[in-house]
DNA sequence: TAGTGGTATTCGCATATGCGAAATTATGAC
DNA sequence: GTCATAATTTCGCATATGCGAATACCACTA
């Protein structure tokens, strides 16, 4: 029967998985990791079984994952992962990402429907499936967005800046694009704006709050607030 | 977001789903669907949340399951599948032998670890990933224990018996051994006692309750219980 | 310092799922 | 037909998770 339980990870219910991945990408995205950060990053999570979030069910989650000693409430209203929740968490986000590189690697899934799908199956990685997984893929650093796979031996990038920030005229490479909002990453696809491209920026226009830049031969427009969560760096 | 939940089927519940596909697979295997024999098919399935089912926990679930028009229960303390169940409960089993053949296939899991695997991927592959999966393995007819995946085109083969009941020094092919539990799986892998291989019945004694065979130039011994679940065809 | 707006918690409640113990119903043997 | 055994259901209870409404807390401005 279930031998794979071999796991020196003991395995959570799916829900706090989802608010340990969570509490890690508002983390990793350098925001406050507030209770109203945290509802809205989980309201990103596309939903099979967990319908919805709202704030008091947040709060509950949370006095529940402090009993389990996953998390501390700081006294500045701050959530911190304990060293037991980060183990676990960078255990959620390395499935995630793994299953993002998975599909798209091996099941040629279009990108805009990578998240959805990797949301599902990180869940249903096993240790012994994720090592499988990682040993079939080369150990990749990244997964297909330019995000990290913790323990792949990642380098951060030198100068990396964000889209909205970046100087005109300047050659820069794509390394990280959003992967959460479908339409967008359908866009950004048709448009060649993936990790590891090469883009100009030709115009930041703070006061439309648009920025352009040229991939190939074909120009592209993006609004102020997506630009920012387009990270580049010096080619 | 959620763009993958484009599906015609509706998703139910992981522990409905877990019910669906063990009725199914009691019913394929030729047993009365009755809640005894359906607990016991479900505590062979490798808990990751469910971690147990009880005789009241059964009923309970059954009732609401004929509330959603899964399933009737007969006068005979039946339990039959609607049109509706049944559809679900196809998809469960397709998901689940697609993503056993997914792991060996593409992923090399070990025969043995298959099984408990397969019990996790099937809550997490959308319509549209089973699809691929599909592509992408050819529309395979069976998994790799031998079962049918439904809606490939599996035909039935002439003259199958089960390893109990078959003739002394004929020549068979095996076409399904049992995929739950590790153990054997593993004795009977090691023994290359497999979907496919040829083998010859050299002897069936009732008396002892042990059948012997011989798989190229070695020998296997196994009981009468668990002959009975290994089925054979003419070679 | 008082008020105001945003943030977080408490409260009562709902649902899905599980359990063990006890009660009930069916089945097969005489 | 009666009775023992097996199968199933009922009962009260537990846990994890979600909700909306009401409340409480905090931080900053006038």
């Amino acid at each position: 029967m279930a031998e794979t339980n071999n796991s020196v990870v003991p395995r959570l219910t799916q829900a706090m998985e989802n608010y340990l991945l969570s509490i890690y990408v508002v983390q990793e995205r350098g925001l406050r990791v507030t209770n109203s950060n945290l509802v809205e990053q989980l309201r990103r999570v596309p939903a099979s079984e967990n319908l919805g979030t709202s704030l008091p069910a947040v709060s509950g989650m949370l006095r529940r994952m402090e009993k389990e000693n996953l998390i501390r409430l700081s006294d500045t209203r701050e959530i911190d992962l304990t060293s037991k929740g980060r183990q676990l968490a960078e255990s959620m986000i390395r499935k995630h990402r793994l299953a993002a590189r998975l599909v798209v690697d091996l099941l040629d899934v279009p990108l805009h429907e990578v998240d959805a799908e990797a949301h599902m199956l990180e869940h249903a990685l096993s240790e012994t499936l994720e090592k499988r997984i990682q040993d079939r893929l080369g150990q990749p650093k990244t997964d297909p967005f330019g995000q990290p796979i913790p323990g792949n031996g990642y380098k951060e990038p030198r100068n990396v800046v964000t889209l909205d920030k970046a100087k005109i005229g300047k050659v820069m490479i794509v390394d990280r694009i959003p992967e959460d909002d479908a339409k967008l990453v359908a866009y950004l696809h048709e448009n060649g704006i993936l990790p590891g491209v090469e883009v100009v920026i030709s115009d930041v226009a703070p006061y439309r709050g648009v920025v352009t830049l040229s991939v190939g031969d074909e120009l592209a427009v993006l609004g102020y607030n997506i630009s920012s969560e387009i990270r580049l760096r010096p080619a």
